[in-house]
DNA sequence: AACTATTTATAAGA
DNA sequence: TTCTTATAAATAGTT
C-alpha cells in the first residue's frame, strides 16, 4: 500500500527502516486502538525496534500486569515457575543446612543424643573435649592479657605519680628554703631516701586515698 | 476501508461485532509479522475478545517470556516484585539464621573467639563443659545398656547350650546305655554335678571353640 | 513531517 | 467461517 508493492523482508537501508518503523507502528497502535473499541477486546502490544525502543498499547480497560496474568491463566503456564522453583530451591537447601546446624549445635548441647551411635558419641565427646581446651586457653589468654595490661596501667601510673611527687617536693623545698632551713619533713626524708615510686606503694599500703595523677577512673585498675 | 466508511465505537451487534473482531485480529497480526520482519523489531501482541477468547503474537525471534522481562526492563519496575520480595526476604532470614548458627558452632569447636568477651567466653566453657558432661553420661548409658544386653544375650546362650547339652547327653545315655552300663564320662559326670549352665564357662574357660548354638555372629557377642 | 500514487485492509453482502 | 468486492485506510517513495 503505497508507492509500490514491497517484499516482506527485511529493509537493509537503515533511515528507511527505522522510518517505516516508525509509520507501521503508528499504524499497527491505531489499529490496536480500533479494536479495543469497536470489539471491546483487550489488547497488550510490546514492541521493541531493532535499536532497542520501547513502544507499547494497552486497552484503557486493562491493566499490563493483569493481561500478564490473564495470559499465564489462559496458558495454564507460569512463566515465572522456573525463577521461583530455583529461589524454593534455594530456600529447600537453606532450611536443610540450618535444620544439620541446629542438630549439630544441639548436640554439642548435649541434647538430642538419643540417636547418636557411640562411636559419634566418642568422637563427638572428643571434639567437644578438645574444643572446649581451646576455649579455656582463649579464656586464659585473655585473662593473662587483660591482667598484663592492668599491671602496665598500674607501673605507668606509679612511675608518673612518683614522679610528680618528686617534682612536688622539690618545689616545696625551693619555697620553704627560704622560710625554715629544715624542718624534718618525715615523708619527704623518706621519699628521697627512697626514690619516688616506693612512696606511691606505701601509701596505698596505708590506704591513703591520693589523687592518682587524673585522667584515669578506678575502675579500669580493676582485674577483670 | 470497506464498502462504507464505520465510526470507531463499541459495535452493538454480537455477531458483527465478532466477525470484525476476526477479520481485524487476522489484519493485526499480519501487520505485527510484517513489522517483525521488515524493521527487525521485536512484537508481543496479546489479545482477549470480548468473549474471553486469548489469541497472541510473538516475534519469532523472542519468547513472551523475555518479552515480559523485557519489558519490565524498560520500565524499571517487576510486576512480581511483591511476591519476590516476600521470598526474598524469607531467603534473607533464613541466610542470617543460618550465620549465627554457624558462629555459635564455630565458637563451640574453639574458633573464632577472638571477639568474645571474657564473661561471654565464661558463659561459654561454663555451657560447653556442662554439655559435655551430657554427651558423657549419655556416653556411659549407652555403654552400660549395650554391655547389659550383651550380657544377657550371653546368658541366654548359655541356658541355651547348657540345655543342649543335657539333651544331648541324655540322648547319648539312651543310645549307650545298651551297649555299655558305665563309661565314666568325665565331662558329662561334670555336667550333671554342676548343671548346664557352668559347663559352658568351664568349656570357654579352657579356650574349647564349642558351637554356640547356631544364628548368632560372634562379633554380637563382643563387647564394644 | 507532508504529499500522493498505490497497495492493502476490510465492511457489507453473499 | 470464508469469499467477494467496493471502498476506506495505510503507507512507500518522494519532496
Amino acid at each position: 500500500m503505497g508507492r509500490g508493492k514491497i517484499e516482506i523482508k527485511r529493509i537493509e537501508n537503515s533511515t528507511n527502516r527505522q522510518v517505516t518503523y516508525s509509520k507501521r507502528r503508528n499504524g499497527i497502535f491505531k489499529k490496536a486502538q480500533e479494536l479495543t473499541v469497536l470489539c471491546d477486546a483487550k489488547v497488550s502490544l510490546i514492541m521493541f525496534s531493532n535499536t532497542g525502543k520501547f513502544h507499547e498499547f494497552i486497552s484503557p480497560t486493562i491493566t499490563t500486569k493483569k493481561m500478564f496474568d490473564q495470559y499465564q491463566k489462559a496458558l495454564g503456564i507460569d512463566l515465572w515457575s522456573t525463577h521461583y522453583e530455583r529461589m524454593q530451591e534455594h530456600l529447600g537447601k537453606l532450611r536443610e543446612i540450618n535444620n544439620k546446624l541446629r542438630r549439630d549445635i544441639r548436640q554439642r548441647m548435649g541434647e538430642d543424643l538419643n540417636d547418636v551411635s557411640i562411636l559419634e558419641l566418642r568422637d563427638l565427646e572428643e571434639r567437644m573435649a578438645s574444643a572446649l581446651e581451646f576455649v579455656r586457653d582463649r579464656k586464659y589468654h585473655v585473662i593473662k592479657t587483660q591482667t598484663e595490661t592492668c599491671r602496665k596501667k598500674v607501673r605507668n601510673l606509679e612511675e608518673r605519680h612518683g614522679d610528680l611527687l618528686l617534682e612536688f617536693e622539690a618545689k616545696c623545698e625551693d619555697l620553704q628554703y627560704g622560710l625554715v632551713e629544715n624542718e624534718g619533713d618525715y615523708e619527704s626524708a623518706i621519699t628521697i631516701a627512697n626514690g619516688a615510686s616506693n612512696l606511691y606503694a606505701f601509701r596505698l599500703q596505708h590506704g591513703h586515698p591520693t589523687a592518682n595523677g587524673g585522667g584515669f577512673g578506678s575502675h579500669e585498675l580493676r582485674l577483670a
